[in-house]
RNA sequence: UGCCGGGUCGUCUAACGGUAGGACAGCGGCCUUUGGAGCCGUAUGUGGAGGUUCGAGUCCUCCCUCGGCAGCCA
């Protein structure tokens, strides 16, 4: 790899920098790692990745490419009984999907398993690390507490020879699972619990979805991860918060190993999203629970789940950014990640009509049989993309929402007696409607056109308050369109009321089934994955499973800002 | 009563010891062929008490307060 200062050192100057890129700069200063700047993304094969992974690997792969460093994806896959291969596909896929490239970086702890048994057994020739024939239950009082002294293991002063003996069998298959286990000798009198004796090797016949059945031992988090840092090289380890306890530890083995390089471990604080749980555990609850339609189901904070409503890659590294980096706690308002995709969306989406929950406009003085091509602009934000055609007839649909018999104050959308425009078509105005009186349903309604106003505008300069958006009922195709809403309804789902469980949290209208909107024949062959603006509804994607051929299903991302119905609340 | 780490606008996040700034949310206005977008404006913040200093969010002392840690999970 070509090594340049110069560009290690191209992280702009005065421009904020988190408390991790300024270690970074400082250590570049120093020289502490020469030029090198290597980081990893370390996700445990459990569970698919979600939005807070998000951050870390924006963070870490971020740190990679703004000083002209590496960053290894890999995978800590030290606990066989909870890891598959799914998983490794999945997050591989999301990180390559958020625009992340690992090169020749792509790693598992598993890679290592010889290397570290190795280490072990130096650990032991060192004096510094024993078997113990404790039970779990036997350990754990040992250990003692948060505010007392825990007790040395009677295990703890077998030669070392005995241990390596010990070991060795250990590994070889001669002792029952949870028998034994290979303990470091540090101090059982530590106020930090992780440096009281903590076990480093366990007993566990379980097949790992790479080695198989090759080991019977496998190592601890605490003890694989500094040293896979290590065989890696890697300068900055960053990790969460609730591994700052675990750094002592993490110094620990590679100091008493003498290691060639020591990483430097850093925490920040993890993501948290108001009105959203982050935790593997409940989402895997929730996907087997039948809470959601699955891992990636468009109201899963999983980035399967926001890649499926609709959210881009920018989109979340923006978001990314935004949040920041820091060691204090906080929890980020949901708003914010809304803000990020509608910002993008905003400027990059095409925009279309579609026509949620319809209602008949017949145009009574428009003749019949008679079709006309209006230009319809595809994104006002971006005018290089042009216009296109959009058939207009005497019969359309509009939004139900886009016509009151009677407007409280106000309202300028359609009501008797008024004009609005038609969006790049003609102004209309309302003459009467049709009710059904049995159900007080509005069944249909009539309206006039001002053939002068082709395109929008009225030649005589007069203006309309109101421009709402419409599909010409001949043309108009029926489609499926869901409207997702957030999956839980209370701000912190985790605490849920007394007597309640946080899925008592989950908001009952989050997904809503439209079956017969009507949408502009444009959209009859939007593609998998197609995301487009409907006008003055939102943003809307073609769902990546359930769409076939023609027949696009359209998920809602996000609607548009609606100061309307603010202002109604 | 153990160890570790935090407390800056409502929410996040900045500020060589030198005018507390930005973003989102909010509010007001302008503009608008999306009640969208955009533009302009605006209010709200250094947990507390002392101390050092010409000057403290920043350094020192004490206090208050919040979080994490007792898996053979990561």
């Amino acid at each position: 790899m070509a090594e340049n200062p110069e560009k290690n050192n191209g992280a702009a100057e005065g421009t904020p920098r988190d408390f991790i890129r300024t270690i970074i700069d400082e250590d570049l200063r120093t020289g502490k790692n020469g030029t090198r700047v290597h980081t990893r993304f370390p996700p445990e094969p459990n569970g698919y990745l979600h939005i807070g992974h998000a951050k870390s690997i924006c963070l870490n792969f971020g740190i990679g490419l703004e000083y002209n460093g590496r960053t290894n994806l890999r995978f800590d896959d030290t606990n066989p009984s909870k890891e598959e291969t799914e998983y490794v596909d999945s997050i591989m896929e999301d990180v390559k999907w958020l625009g992340f490239d690992w090169g020749e970086g792509l790693f598992y702890a598993s890679d290592y398993f010889q290397q570290l048994y190795d280490f072990a057994e130096q650990l032991i020739l060192k004096g510094k690390a024993f078997v113990c024939d404790l039970s779990a239950e036997e350990m754990r009082i040992y250990r003692g507490t948060l505010t007392e002294p825990g007790k040395e293991s009677p295990w703890r002063n077998r030669s070392i020879d005995e241990n390596l003996d010990l070991f060795r069998r250990m590994r070889s298959g001669e002792f029952p699972d949870g028998s034994k286990t290979l303990r470091a000798k540090i101090d059982m009198s530590s106020g930090n619990i992780n440096m009281r004796d903590p076990v480093i090797y366990r007993i566990m016949r379980a097949h790992h979805h790479r080695t198989g059945e090759e080991w019977c031992i496998y190592p601890m988090y605490d003890y694989a991860h500094c040293l896979s840092d290590m065989l890696e090289g890697i300068t900055h380890s960053i990790c969460t918060l609730e591994f700052e306890d675990h750094r002592p530890l993490y110094d620990w083995v590679l100091d008493t190993l003498e290691t060639p390089c020591h990483p430097q471990q850093i925490e920040f604080a993890r993501l948290n999203l108001n009105y959203t749980i982050m935790s593997k555990r409940k989402l895997n609850e929730l996907v087997t629970k039948g809470f959601v339609s699955g891992w990636d189901d468009p109201r899963m904070p999983t980035i399967a789940g926001l890649r499926r409503r609709g959210y881009t890659p920018a989109s979340i590294r923006n978001f990314a950014e935004r949040v920041g980096v820091a060691k204090r706690e906080s929890i980020i308002d949901v708003a914010l990640l809304e803000y990020s995709i509608r910002e993008d969306l905003n400027r990059n989406a095409e925009r279309a009509m579609a026509v949620l929950n319809p209602l008949k406009v017949i145009i009574t003085n428009y003749p019949e049989g008679v079709i006309e091509e209006m230009e319809f602009t595809i994104n006002p934000e971006d005018p290089e993309k042009g216009s296109r055609k959009v058939e207009f007839s005497r019969e359309l649909w509009i939004e139900r929402e886009d016509f009151m018999e009677e407007p409280v104050k106000g309202y300028f959308r359609l009501f008797p007696g008024n004009e609005v425009r038609f969006r790049w078509a003609y102004f209309i105005k309302c003459t009467g409607y049709k009710k059904d009186e049995a159900t007080g349903e509005v069944t249909e309604i009539y309206c006039e056109y001002d053939p002068e106003s082709r395109g929008g505008n009225s030649p005589d300069g007069r203006k309309v308050k109101g421009t709402i958006h419409w599909v010409s009922a001949a043309h108009a195709f029926e489609a499926e369109v869901r409207l997702y809403d957030r999956l839980f309804d209370h701000i912190d789902p985790n605490k849920p009321e007394e007597g309640k469980e946080w899925t008592d949290n989950l908001n009952p209208n989050s997904l809503t089934v439209l079956n017969n909107c009507k949408l502009e024949p444009y959209l009859k062959n939007a593609q998998p994955g197609y995301i487009c603006q409907f006008e003055r509804l939102g943003y809307f994607c073609a769902d990546i499973k359930d769409s076939a051929p023609g027949k696009p299903v359209f998920n809602r991302t996000v609607t548009l800002r609606d100061t309307w119905a603010k202002v109604n609340k």
